[in-house]
DNA sequence: CGCCGTCTTGAGTCGCTTCAAGGGTAGTGG
DNA sequence: CCACTACCCTTGAAGCGACTCAAGACGGCG
């Protein structure tokens, strides 16, 4: 009756950008308060390292402006990019002592953390929270296995058309939200070409080579290094040599075709 | 106190030889004792489908004997085995209505299966099931992870080594029990040289070639196509690039090495 | 303006694939 | 028992896709 008396018209989750689709929509209200009050939000700067590769891991949670990447470095250097978390992806590994994967800021990024075991005691807690990442986890295990599909045996050509057609279905609801007439091939890669190599299993020579050949064959047209329009996108499809990256193949089959 | 009194003294499950170590031991008796009521034991021929890709999956359970490859075809034929599934592994993706990749018998097989609705039925009753089953997926998520640092990029000849010894720890335990004396540094690779270039992203003459190439310098003894002897395992952990899967690094950091 | 990091472009090289052929082994049927 | 087929594995030779090395262009920033 009295104002303020709905905490969740004040609290930092009010202002959240991702709280429409983010892991913790799937608790009620009460337990949504809980975890607003152990989360905190913390940012860091493009580079940073928020999660070492092999050593404790103090926090979880989700992204909730920029880009994570989750990679593993081997002894001579060679790195690997294994999984891109964009919003509202989670990060961190629950229920294991040390994280197998270095989390890196691959932007500048806004986070929204909670204590590790707190958020595992939440999950014991909550059974629905609990089932909500199981699936959360078993989409990831697609999409990852998907990946697996295209370094194992894509071409790198194929493999750029795929990833760009992934991000413009990632973010063509977002496009659509900001209502520009041209964006529904319009499409912005979110990292650097030195971490779409390490993504796509290639080199960043390879990667710049491969998309100048797509602008000059006129399947793409490159605003800046970083924004794109995809003006053929038959062509688009046909190169990435996986027919259900069709952008008008609306709806997914699953969700395993996030850009994870 | 009469004979037969104990369910578990006679029916299949008694006999079952992933028992002590399969997703069903973490349910408590009478759960078990459902869960045999449900599941039923079937074989198939090496080289049978047992969920088609994209198709209706009726039925989830583990692997009693045999080994089977979960793979992804694209439309010009090139494939990619994106898991190999031995005993006491569980094949089969709950809480979605298509499988996304094809499960095929790599090898003569016997499963023990459930059907698919029944056994989400269970994981949702029990919580203890659904538990183990998030742990189980977490830990096939960083396994194929680490696999695909192996295809973006490892040598083919350092996921030869890196295979080989993956699957050494794998069957560790079980030489052991044959107390074969010299079995410390065998290792039987269970599938064909073709199962093996799909899935290590290479081909079978390449293969070929890197297997002959081991063994012409001593860091391998070949048995026959089949059967080998670590002969140099220090050489054979260098030439897998990857330190940590040296066969002394034992107990194992997770269980993430795992030859998902 | 000059520095620096990022991206692009070129030339040479190499690892792996492709294509082709030969050998080994198991299963089949005469 | 052997011929015959079929499949798997091995080996060789040639070609190509991608990497490496090197240098130049672009853009942001002090």
């Amino acid at each position: 009756m009295t104002i303020g008396s709905n905490v969740e018209s004040q609290g930092k989750c009010a202002q959240c950008g991702i709280r429409q689709s983010a892991f913790c929509t799937s608790a009620d209200a009460h337990v949504r308060s809980e975890m607003e009050r152990l989360s905190h939000i913390r940012t860091f700067k493009a580079g940073a390292t928020i999660l070492a590769e092999g050593e404790d891991m103090p926090i979880v949670g989700n992204v909730v402006s920029g880009v994570l990447r989750v990679q593993k470095t081997i002894s001579d250097g060679r790195q690997q990019i294994v999984g891109l978390l964009l919003p509202p992806d989670m990060f961190g590994r629950v229920f294991a002592p040390l994280s197998p994967f270095a989390i890196e800021a691959a932007t500048d990024v806004t986070l929204c953390c909670f204590p590790r075991p707190a958020f595992e005691k939440l999950l014991t807690a909550h059974r629905e929270l609990e089932h909500r990442m199981l699936l959360t986890v078993l989409e990831e295990l697609d999409a990852a296995r998907e990946w697996m599909l295209m370094l194992g045996c894509q071409t790198v050509a194929e493999r750029v058309a795929s990833f760009l057609l992934i991000l413009h279905r990632r973010f063509k609801d977002s496009c659509r939200e900001a209502d520009i007439g041209w964006a529904r091939m319009y499409v912005e890669i979110p990292i650097s070409r030195r971490d779409m190599a390490a993504y796509l299993g290639t080199t960043v020579e390879t990667i710049s080579r491969t998309i100048q050949t797509m602008a000059r064959k006129n399947v793409i047209r490159m605003l800046d290094t970083r924004h794109f329009e995809i003006v053929d996108e038959k062509r688009m499809v046909k190169m990435s040599g996986r027919e259900e990256l069709a952008i008008s193949a609306d709806p997914l089959p699953s969700a395993m075709y996030g850009a994870h």
